[in-house]
DNA sequence: CCTGTGCCTGACAACGATGTCATGTAGCAT
DNA sequence: ATGCTACATGACATCGTTGTCAGGCACAGG
């Protein structure tokens, strides 16, 4: 059994033609058959039939893996991504918009989930580095990106999205989340409101500490006193944003506008207004859009980020470096864009 | 420059170190290298830490392309997954569940979206197969998954998920969505009506055709003439559904109860519902969950999917096969669940 | 008829790893 | 001391493909 003959499997039926194969059925050489696969110039047309029609009878598919590792470059035609989550609506549009990038050249994409789990970031970013991919795009999580700067200095092209990397140069893309928490600010304070309240995400995330710096900024231009205004924070899902809205609307000095820094602790905050009758009354502005929030009594006020833009914007910057792009490392930022739809517009009493 | 030696590449600092460089570092042979590398038995302790310290000081990878070239079975610890659109959150939790469960065995998940597009399904599972991946996991969109036999006969492992194949036996994993139809329909009629109406998406859809009958069969159960009731079809996406929704609000008879078959489908419904002041008057169950479905006035009552047990079990059945399981194919069904929020308990006037 | 210029074409080595197998060494029993 | 076993180790061929290079053929010009 394991002294078979090494041309036959195992397994019954399980012979996948080589290029071999294809070879000896159109009577050419290897290499013949080779340059039809990729398109290369000097074969005959008849020849060319030849080949196909072997490819053809055979069901014959080119092995990329196996023609990466003689090709010149080692291009294996696949980038890995790692997301948040690929469960996570806000990372599919960005994966997305990654795919459709990447498909006219022919690149596939390794997609994995990071779960904020700094460990698995490393993890994750050496499972795709032994499958030699032609570039990664990452939401960094982890303190530091420095453990892969072995990889980005031997030109592996890179581009980090969502948040910028730490410890290390390299292109980045990201949402211009502290003017995006400040036009937040600046909308409800246009409308009337001075007692203002923060809901955020927990504190080690870049882009929550961003937000509420924007956030606090433009108080700070109007002449309100950051001191005044509650700042609940470390806030991560939907049920603590609830609770914490909830301390906030009982208390005895209630703010008449609050503002939730990112998606499920707007839900939470939504959840927490209703309970309390105050959708109509407290205004409510929210970072990330979602859907059916125009379905909402009133509709939802959001500060929407462009995933779709950050996706193929990071995507036209890695087959830049792909291509042998050396310009020094930047980060491109994606704006923002506040969307009324009732409930930031509402007006505080008196 | 062409004719430069190939141990150094054109661009600078582009030297990946291979396991002869490990080798060499740590004075041992290759084949000693990769013994560490992939925890075989048979080496020295004292060995073994000599190769990972050398493995370390070059921060060498293991390179797994080039490994399953010769590595027994040719698993190249990869998987191609074929999905509507990773941007679409139920295919982003089948995604999901899929990637966890093939994660302990280190297999990695190429993904793509198919676009409801046909010949997209037959290009992408392509390039798949030049990749060489251990197994599939589909949703099938073509007419016929015929043109995968070839494949499938070499045993390449292979589980279609959502929409049963044709023209092929093989593993399925999909929703029971005559059932969850028939159960939606059950319930309204339970709640006093007989006036019901269904909105459905395309035709061409497997799933689409079952939901219908599901409903239809549970009508012809309660002894509705199946006649009566408004069978509106081959709405793709909010908007259709919505104006289909209106017309059908607007007409002479109306419905007291409306079904949707589908996600975009009850979105529509629920703006028309709205649209008319009928939110709270007109029954609505839709299939497929959503998020903030409890936060709509009054809750949404839909017939839930379970994409994760989807993912769960469609990875589970792709790993039997990796590892040899020979069972005759065959379809799992994944029950539906249906949750009352509100819009499903609302009684028809008088 | 000879030479030169292109253009097709295939032989061959090599990419980075692993399966096979032979070799060497230590340890133990005789 | 001898012979045996068991184990650790490395040489080598090979996986399927592509880069390099040399050979062969056709055709044009002298």
């Amino acid at each position: 059994m394991t002294t078979m003959s090494n041309r036959y499997r195992a397994e019954p039926g399980n012979n996948r033609p080589t290029m071999r194969d294809v070879a000896a059925l159109a009577g050419v050489g290897t290499k013949t058959v080779s340059r039809v696969m990729n398109d290369e110039a000097g074969v005959t047309e008849a020849t060319r039939l030849r080949v196909l029609k072997a490819t053809e009878q055979l069901n014959y598919q080119l092995d990329i893996a196996a023609g990466s590792l003689r090709r010149t470059g080692r291009r294996t035609l696949s980038i890995g991504l790692l997301l948040p989550s690929v469960a996570n609506p806000f990372s599919g549009e960005i994966h997305r918009a990654i795919e459709d990038g990447l498909a006219a050249r022919g690149i596939a994409v390794f997609a994995a989930s990071l779960d904020d789990d700094p460990e698995r970031e490393k993890t994750l970013v050496a499972a795709f580095l032994r499958r030699r991919v032609d570039g990664l795009v990452l939401t960094p999580i982890a303190k530091s990106q420095a453990y892969v700067i072995p990889e980005h200095s031997r030109d592996l092209p890179m581009v980090f999205i969502d948040r910028e990397p730490v410890g290390i140069e390299a292109d980045a893309v990201v949402t211009d989340n502290a003017v995006g928490a400040a036009r937040a600010a600046a909308h409800l304070i246009s409308h009337g409101h001075r007692k203002l309240a923060y809901l955020g995400d927990r504190t080690d995330i870049q882009t929550a500490r961003e937000r509420r710096r924007g956030f606090t900024e433009e108080l700070g231009r109007a002449g309100i006193a950051t001191s005044t205004i509650p700042i609940l924070e470390d806030l991560h899902d939907e049920e603590s944003a609830c609770r914490a809205a909830h301390a906030l609307l009982g208390s005895d000095d209630p703010p008449t506008a609050v503002f939730s820094s990112q998606n499920l602790i707007t839900f939470g905050a939504m959840r927490a207004l209703k309970d309390r009758g105050l959708n109509r009354t407290t205004a409510l502005v929210g970072f990330d859009d979602f859907s059916l929030s125009d379905m909402m009594d009133p509709g939802i006020t959001v500060i929407a980020q462009h995933p779709e833009r950050i996706g193929k914007l990071a995507a036209e910057r890695l087959l830049a470096r792909i291509d042998g792009d050396h310009v020094a490392p930047r980060t491109y930022v994606v704006p923002t864009e506040l969307i009324p739809r009732g409930s930031g517009e509402l007006r505080p009493p008196n």
